[in-house]
DNA sequence: AGCCGTTGATTGAGCGTTCAGCCACCGTTC
DNA sequence: GAACGGTGGCTGAACGCTCAATCAACGGCT
C-alpha cells in the first residue's frame, strides 16, 4: 500500500495502522458472520436472510400486510430487489399479493398463514445462531459500544445521502 | 416477536430488547455500509469489493502472483468463487494465468500492470471512503472498540470450526 | 508397473441482486 | 379533457456467488 502512496495522483488520508487493524478485523467479522448466519438460515429453513427480513417485516405490521413501497422502505431494498423477491415469496407460498383499491397502481404484499408458520419455524434457529456468535461473544458493555457504534455509522451515512430509495439525491 | 416464542417448538433465550436495538443497528449499519463501499467501488472503478481484494492481495506478494488455492485462502473465497472472479480479472486485463511448473495442476494468479495500475487508481477513492463512513464517524476509543468486539467475533466463528480460511498468524 | 484416494482447479446451472427500461396510473395544469 | 411530469411497480439482461460435478495430476501403496 505504501508504495501507492507515492503513485497516486492525490494522497488520500491511508489509514493508520491501528485503523487498518480494526478495518480488517471488521471487515472479516461482518463477513463472517453474515455468511455464517445467510448459510444457517438457508440450510435450515430454505430461506436467504434478505426474505426472512420480509417476512419478519410483514408480520410485525398489524394487517401482515404492506405496500410494496412502504415494505421496499422498511427492509432497506430497492424496488425491484423487491419485486423479484416477493415473487420468489410467492411462488413458495408465504407471501401473496393483492391490489389496492385506493391507488390502483399499488399493490399489497401479504403474509400467508404458511408464511408466518415458516417464519416461526425459522425464527428460533436464527435468533439462537445472533446469540451464539454475536451476542455472547460480547460483554454487556460491548454489546452496547456496538449498538453505538452502529447508530453513530448509520447516522453518518444518512447524512451523507446514502439512502437506498434516493437515486436522484447522488448529483455533482 | 414475542408471540412466536410461545409457538415455536423449542426457542430459548430470545434477544433482549438492547440486545435487539443493538442487533438491528448493527445489521442496518454493517448493510448499508458495505452497499456504499461497494458502489463506490463499482461506480468509480469498475469492480466489486471482492475483486479489489484480489488485486490488493497479489499487490501485497513479492512477485505479484500466487497460487489459486493460496489466493482463494488469503481473501477468504472458495475455489470455485475465486476461479470464476479471476475469469472475469482476465478478461479485464488485471490478471493473466501462468502455469505452475512444479505442481502441473496448480495456476498462478498474476497481476498485470494494467491490474496494478487500476488498483492504484481504485484505492485513494476506497480508502477514503472507509475514513469518511467509518473511521471519521467514531472517536479513537470506539474504533479500538470496534477491533475488540470484532476479533472476539471472529474468534467466536473460528472456534465454532466456521471456516475462515486463515490462520490466525498471517498478514501483511 | 498399476491402482486409488486426494488435491488443484475449472465448469455449468441456479439463485439473488442490480440496472435500465418499461407500462400504468396519479395529480396537476392549461 | 388532454397533456404533462411524477410515482408504483414490473421485467429482462447481466453479473457475482454457491453448489455439485468434473477433470487432470499428484503421491502413496502393493
Amino acid at each position: 500500500m505504501d508504495t501507492m502512496a507515492e503513485t497516486a495522483t492525490r494522497a488520500p488520508r491511508w489509514l493508520s495502522d491501528d485503523e487498518q487493524r480494526a478495518w480488517r478485523a471488521y471487515l472479516q467479522a461482518t463477513r463472517l458472520l453474515a455468511e455464517h448466519l445467510e448459510a444457517q438460515l438457508q440450510r435450515d429453513s430454505g430461506m436467504p436472510h434478505a426474505y426472512y427480513e420480509i417476512l419478519v417485516t410483514l408480520s410485525e405490521t398489524p394487517e401482515r400486510r404492506l405496500r410494496m413501497s412502504e415494505l421496499a422502505e422498511r427492509t432497506r431494498s430497492s424496488r425491484s430487489r423487491l419485486s423479484h423477491a416477493v415473487a420468489r415469496l410467492e411462488e413458495a407460498g408465504w407471501v401473496q399479493r393483492a391490489n389496492c383499491a385506493e391507488d390502483r397502481r399499488g399493490a399489497f404484499a401479504e403474509l400467508t398463514d404458511d408464511g408466518f408458520a415458516a417464519l416461526v419455524e425459522a425464527a428460533p434457529g436464527h435468533v439462537e445462531a445472533v446469540r451464539t456468535h454475536l451476542i455472547d461473544q460480547l460483554t454487556p458493555e460491548q454489546v452496547s459500544q456496538l449498538q453505538a457504534i452502529s447508530e453513530a455509522v448509520l447516522a453518518g451515512l444518512e447524512r451523507a445521502g446514502v439512502d437506498t430509495g434516493c437515486p436522484m439525491g447522488s448529483n455533482s
